[in-house]
DNA sequence: TCGATATTTCAACAAATATCGAATCAAGGG
DNA sequence: CCCTTGATTCGATATTTGTTGAAATATCGA
């Protein structure tokens, strides 16, 4: 992963209402939510959140599909894997640095 | 970790700048390295840095120890641990979503 | 085709962010 | 005590971000 794709999904987890949004999305699994199911979860309003999810689309984290009226998001987990490789990679010196836990030399 | 929390980090890390000075940082490891080095490696005004700086430290990703007229940085590998263990926790359903290798159940 | 529903796009605005130069502060060396 | 060096703080300014309401687009059912 380069250094602008990740900087690009960390900007758009970094704020309140995508991060939830993007939670949501993960919770939902496979099956996903349509945009006014986040909307009303998140109280915020269509116009804001549609901003919110075009900017999680940008950076690849979320998947859109039309269903009928609704616009169905999915949480991308393989991108969502690779930002999570380019911290532990470049970030914490090619180790799992999660602090407690003995890890085993093999594994992450 | 709060998601307060994880959203100060993220954004520190969200720009170009601050990602390469905590890439550096990390590269240097606990000797860390000088504001001074920082800004001339980057290639950006003092001023800038300190500005890029104090956001890396308000999110607890950096510590600083002054050595006499230099200020030293030095990453803090547990913060960014805990980071990408929220990731891993709240955003790839507990599992070590890293794409192609299979983990084993106890593992990250 | 018309109307209702689900979403996005647009325009406008307030707020936060990034940058720089100048001024300020701290620590040493003469 | 002065002067130099290393770094931060302070203004000023340009850019980006987040929010909202109104308008546009797409789909479906009657």
């Amino acid at each position: 992963m380069r250094s602008e794709t990740a900087i690009r999904a960390l900007g758009a987890l970094a704020q309140e209402h995508r991060l939830a949004a993007f939670r949501l999305l993960v919770e939902a699994g496979p099956t996903g939510l349509a945009a006014g199911a986040l909307a009303e979860r998140l109280a915020i309003a269509p116009s804001s959140l549609s901003f919110h999810l075009a900017q999680l689309a940008n950076a690849g984290l979320v998947a859109q599909v039309r269903q009928g009226r609704s616009i169905i998001y999915t949480a991308d987990f393989a991108a969502m894997g690779a930002l999570v490789g380019y911290l532990t990679e470049n970030c914490c010196e090619g180790a799992s640095c999660s602090s407690a836990v003995a890890m085993p030399a093999a594994c992450c």
